[in-house]
DNA sequence: AGCACGCCGACT
DNA sequence: GTCGGCGTGCTC
């Protein structure tokens, strides 16, 4: 052995490790000897944290240098032989955490799914060296019965039989009293999914063999029935290394022909022997070997032309499509064309947005090289698309905003399709990020080309656009046999004069329901608010429902009979009286979705509604049978919320009916006009996208005149996006400035306020009075029953260090905090708060 | 965040 | 006297 091997031997590594704790610093753990070799950078490890913790942390960096304060604890077991987080995703996980304010542990928290973090469940074991009984109370003696019965408790389990809140005292009394022991079970919690198969036991292998077998259960037909049937699935005879494969169980078992006890049998004498293989969860889509292409019209001939010329110059580009006019196809061709160059592909899309109508559609072109990450897959079926990413088998996953976490390797092309929509925003828990920016941060760091694609563009990608920093492609004419359709602005005022307005619907919007009925067209209607009333009322008294918690009026559900807070989920029976006075003229005011669908039901006896809305949606496949059934025609009428106005394609819709539009536009907020034109907009673009007949819009308004509808009818972007940016650069908000919003939180208003008024003057003392607004309280004060305050800070794009300003703005925060006369005060920062 | 330690009031 | 409430501080 030569004197370096053996220099080499006598170092001692350290791993620095991202944790998942909101903590804002790594942690240094040491290597055991036997792991050295094969730890690197990326893999998980499992490490204890504190005195009773074990948790999953990343390996962000090995080194040699021993911590000088403390002696560091050791890995306690290497999860990965192969890294399962790129040095990308590390890269980007530090960098949200810098712009988002937070610790690289919570971002790291979001981006691994959770069954890919180990579980730590302790058991409680009975000790079988245990004699002294007479030592327990009469409640530990019951428990112990309990333990020893079930063999094994969680500390869940324990608590709940002890019908007590603090578990601990009590088992670290059966644990000084020796009557139990403890013991951690560290486990994977992502678990193969695995199905039962046969295959021929291995001396029958042989042909020789197998027709020996063959003539000896000649008379047996049962028998030689499954054995010519697996044959016929992997014919041995031709090649003998088929026969390792096998053939699913439940073939033989579940069918009607075939015998299953025959084959019990068989397996019994060793003939066909059984086992366990590992299969995806994810549907097998049928394997492309060529990449189908699609048809384009000449417009989608022409953006993917241009875009992938800008794409030579630009890395984030623009592509401004008037809804219908095929944003998809063109994505398609890009996609495909990305692809065939061997490089990954990320489509994000809204949570709403991605549903069944555009997976088959890309499944149909990518077949099983694309990978879905939806949350409302299991989290097996995250880790599946998790680590068919790491090993290659997806190259092009679709998914809503967390997939920007997937280990990418090498991503060529990033889509954000919708990408003005807010929730691509995440707000709790932190990283407060927002999906579309890191997109684009996450296409810098892989020399990706970024796509935006909107109908509608938010005000910031489209300044960009306008501004030469994007590149910027427009379409403008509708797709196919679509046109745009006609707009009628119904004036509710004058409708009520008029006598033509029942309930909440005018007469002009109930014809045209009935109308369609009678063709066998659909219809579409829109209200932005879920429930059947948002409040209660009494006549008499003016009581309103209001929830106890928080600053919000309890809304009314009526087919759960109960008020409900859309805010902290707070429930309550309907009282059958006025709770204040007794009356019993206690009306419902306002309306929602489930008042829209009632109403509509008793106005119009024949027609087949449907409602659309979170509470018609909670489970898993709520929504596809919804769509299904509204496709299949088995509904004449889909009434929803936004739901609705994302990226569902249908046929036979010739016409959309819009409630209430005036609370859309007057929303107290400073992206109130921008967000209604784009929802608006959307909405309308359900009408008439294959019909036979032009689509209708119906929108119901107390206030025709406004501006912004005749920008919506007209279909005129530019028009808003003029008027709106005007506004922006005169009062100072994006994109001209960069806004972080403070929000303090305590459970008393004065102590709150007292916080926030200093942390406020601190910061306007460093960046000016021009900077900082507020505090201010926002439109709803109180939340589960702690009272809220926020301040804005506006920086100007190009004059300030952002990030100094930041560094600045984390220091006044934690100063506030460090004040311990204030007890269980929080305060939230959100970067670029949508 | 979670969790333990430590300090104060209401009960066997 | 103990149990259990919550405040404080630390986690390699």
């Amino acid at each position: 052995m030569n004197q370096e091997s053996l220099f080499e031997e006598e170092i001692t590594l350290f791993a620095d490790v991202i944790l998942p704790v909101p903590v804002p610093r790594l942690f240094t753990y040491r290597v055991p000897r036997e792991m050295s070799a094969d730890l690197v950078r990326g893999c998980r490890v499992v490490v204890q944290f504190g005195k009773n913790r074990v948790l999953t942390a990343l390996v962000e960096r090995i080194h040699d240098t021993p911590p000088t304060h403390y002696t560091a604890k050791y890995i306690l077991e290497l999860l990965d032989q192969q890294p399962l987080v790129t040095s990308f995703q590390i890269a980007l996980f530090k960098w949200m955490a810098e712009y988002y304010m937070c610790a690289v542990g919570e971002v790291f928290n979001v981006a691994l799914p959770s069954g890919l973090k180990i579980t730590n469940q302790s058991k409680i074991q009975f000790n079988p060296d245990f004699d002294y009984p007479e030592l327990l109370t009469q409640e530990e003696s019951f428990l112990m019965e309990e333990v020893k019965r079930h063999g094994m408790l969680t500390y869940e389990e324990l608590g709940r039989l002890a019908e007590r809140k603090n578990v601990t005292s009590l088992i670290k009394s059966l644990i000084s009293k020796r009557a139990i022991i403890i013991f951690e079970e560290i486990k994977e919690k992502y678990q193969p999914k695995t199905i039962a198969k046969i295959r021929l036991a291995s001396p029958y292998q042989e042909t020789e063999k197998l027709e020996e077998l063959v003539k000896s259960i000649e008379k047996n037909t049962k028998q030689l029935d499954i054995i010519f049937r697996y044959l016929s699935y992997q014919p041995v005879f031709n090649n003998p290394e088929l026969n390792l494969k096998g053939v699913e169980k439940s073939i033989f078992t579940q069918s009607d022909s075939l015998s299953a006890s025959a084959l019990a049998t068989l397996i019994r004498k060793g003939i066909f022997e059984q086992f366990e293989a590992k299969v995806s969860r994810i549907a097998d889509a049928p394997p492309t070997e060529a990449l189908q292409s699609v048809e384009l019209s000449p417009g989608q001939q022409k953006a993917s032309e241009q875009i992938h010329e800008l794409f030579k110059e630009k890395s984030v580009v623009l592509l401004h499509g008037i809804t219908g006019s095929g944003k998809t196809e063109v994505f398609i061709d890009l996609i495909s064309k990305a692809l065939r160059s061997d490089v990954q592909v990320l489509y994000l899309l809204p949570e709403i947005a991605l549903t069944t109508q555009i997976v088959s559609r890309l499944q149909k072109v990518f077949g099983n090289k694309m990978g879905i990450y939806h949350s409302k897959f299991s989290d097996n079926e995250r880790v599946e698309v998790w680590k068919g990413l790491v090993e290659g088998k997806f190259q092009f996953v679709i998914g809503v905003r967390s997939a920007i976490f997937l280990p990418f390797d090498n991503l060529g092309l990033i889509i954000v399709d919708e990408e003005h929509e807010s929730s691509y925003k995440q707000y709790d828990p932190a990283p407060r990020y927002h999906a579309r920016d890191v997109a684009v941060m996450l296409g810098f760091m892989h020399k990706a080309k970024v796509l935006l694609g909107s109908a509608t563009p938010s005000l910031e990608s489209y300044y960009n656009a306008r501004s030469g920093q994007y590149g910027l492609v427009t379409m403008t004419e509708r797709y196919g046999a679509a046109t745009l359709p006609d707009f009628v602005l119904i004036d509710m005022k004058q409708e009520k004069k008029k006598g033509n307005v029942k309930e909440e619907f005018s007469t002009i919007l109930l014809d045209s329901i009935k109308k369609n009925i009678q063709n066998g067209e659909q219809s579409i209607l829109f209200q932005n608010r879920r429930g059947y009333a948002p409040w209660l009322q009494c006549e008499d008294c003016d009581w309103i429902s209001a929830c106890q918690n928080c600053d919000v009026t309890l809304t009314y559900h009526m087919r759960e009979a109960e008020l409900r807070c859309h805010y902290c989920g707070h429930r309550e029976a309907v009282p059958r009286t006025c709770p204040h006075c007794g009356s019993a003229r206690v009306r419902t005011m306002g309306y929602g979705t489930e008042k829209i669908e009632s109403q509509l039901e008793i106005l119009v006896p024949e027609v087949r509604v449907q409602r659309m809305d979170l509470d018609t949606t909670r489970s898993k496949n709520a929504y596809s049978t919804i769509i299904r059934n509204f496709e299949e025609n088995n509904v004449d009428v889909l009434v929803g919320t936004q739901m609705v106005t994302k990226g569902l394609d249908f046929d036979n819709v010739s016409m959309v009916g819009v409630f209430d539009v005036d609370r859309l536009i007057n929303f107290p907020e400073f992206r109130a006009t921008e967000r209604a034109f784009q929802l608006m907009t959307q909405v309308s673009g359900r009408a008439g996208r294959r019909a036979k007949t032009k689509g209708k819009v119906l929108i119901q308004t107390s206030n025709p005149g406004q501006e912004i509808l005749q920008w919506i009818i007209a279909g005129d972007y530019n028009a808003m996006y003029q008027t709106e940016i005007a506004e922006r650069a005169g009062f100072g908000y994006p994109p001209f400035t960069r806004l972080i919003k403070l929000t303090v939180k305590h459970e008393d208003l004065d102590t709150a306020l007292q916080a926030a008024k200093i942390l406020a003057a601190g910061l306007t003392e460093q960046l000016g009075k021009t900077r900082v607004l507020g505090p201010e309280a926002p439109l709803v004060n109180r939340v589960r029953n702690r009272f809220l305050l926020d301040i804005l800070i506006k920086l100007e794009r190009e004059k300030v260090n952002f990030r100094a300003v930041k560094s600045l703005i984390q220091e006044r925060v934690n100063e506030i905090l460090a004040d311990k006369t204030r007890k269980h005060l929080q305060i939230v920062i959100d970067v670029d708060p949508a």
